[in-house]
DNA sequence: AACATTACTGACCAAACGGTCAAGTTTTTT
DNA sequence: AAAAAACTTGACCGTTTGGTCAGTAATGTT
């Protein structure tokens, strides 16, 4: 077991340590998937040896759990922040908002948490089946409720959050393939793709 | 280099293994990602020894490459056959369909393709800022035509597309999470995604 | 049947990898 | 200042992995 788990006090280099070396394995998890990455290229992203590495965690599983229990609650924030009392569409617009900006900042959280889905989520699988389940049927009677007030139109509220996901993580994952295409170094995607979904959905969304 | 490709002729034997080589290691690839998968696994999975498979390929990263090539074929079929003559918003909808039936029916391709993309496309990039983006700004100057014609609504052609691609391969690449989501096994995701889909589309279109 | 080509495999190798450990250094506590 | 605790690392180990190779078996050709 790692050493630092032993003890039930955190030190001052304890804390500073296992921070360097969860933002070093962030990027090379987010680079190269789990199995791709090894720990001495965190170790050598990190400016610490790997017997080091392994003194703060158990062992490569370790770090990449931690990172991805870090991650879901920070992921998953925006939605909590739905509010039935306030203006439908405004309230979607915001989340789609917020999601874009997290994609733009924080693409290599997307990127890890992309990598951890598309192997069949071996780590997080509980969490999607419990906690994020549950809080999107609840987020998803809400919408049922505004389009049974005739707030907004009738939508499936399950795929309407997918479509969300999908489009605006798509410009954190597929970042490569994007810029590829638009090959137009003077605008920034992020900046276009913002009022074109705002306005998708809202245009669905309109009663 | 592989023996098979030091000689002109391709004998049947030469091409079933390949196929069968070729359909294991899609399997292995799309579930493990590249630098997840041996090629022993590949071997199990095909009923070959590990020196057989590398007797027809030159190495794993050959097997990889072949799979991409035959794959880009294949993925951008549909994008090709948007035609300008006929009513925009019908031909928008068929499109997204054949990419919902791509992604419900080849879900092992979609899932290699974006772990390709999420890894920084090392195999395909040179295809990513060639002919996809060439065939891409072929389909958005029509998009464009239609909207000065009147006949859709205007919207950025690049974020359309980006938007359909990522709503459809969505139900293939993070099937576990919507399948976790929904957690009902009576209804197929794909059904009820296909009228929601365009839908969607085909309101933002609407002149 | 004899020969040539193609197909296949067990045994092996070097490099990479996850992880351990004893011994040393630094920091904190008293 | 001394003792204790926390921190760090070079050297090492067993396993996995991509890939090779010499020799054998199967297939095709004449």
């Amino acid at each position: 077991m790692a050493r630092s788990e032993t003890t039930k006090k955190t030190t001052r280099i304890q804390r500073q340590k296992t921070d360097v070396i969860l933002e070093a394995a962030l990027d090379v998890f987010s680079d190269f998937g789990f199995r791709g990455s090894t720990i001495d290229m965190i170790a050598n992203r990190a400016n610490l040896s790997k017997p080091n590495i392994l003194y703060y965690f158990d062992n490569k599983e370790a770090i990449h759990i931690s990172l991805l229990e870090k991650l879901l609650k920070t992921w998953l924030a925006p939605l909590h922040e739905i509010n039935e009392n306030n203006p439908p569409v405004e309230e979607i617009c915001k989340y789609i908002e917020q999601k874009l900006n997290m994609a733009r900042d924080f693409p290599r959280e997307s990127k890890l948490f992309a990598n951890e889905i598309l192997q069949g989520a071996p780590h997080v699988l509980p969490e999607l089946q419990g906690s994020l389940k549950d809080l999107v049927s609840e987020k998803a009677k809400i919408i049922r409720k505004w389009a049974a007030q005739g707030k907004i139109a009738e939508v499936d509220p399950h795929h309407l959050f997918f479509s969300i996901w999908a489009t605006t993580q798509h410009y954190a994952d597929f970042d490569i393939q994007v810029r590829s295409v638009l090959n137009d170094e003077t605008v920034d995607p992020f900046d276009t793709a913002a009022p074109f979904l705002k306005k998708m959905f809202s245009t669905m969304l309109m009663p």
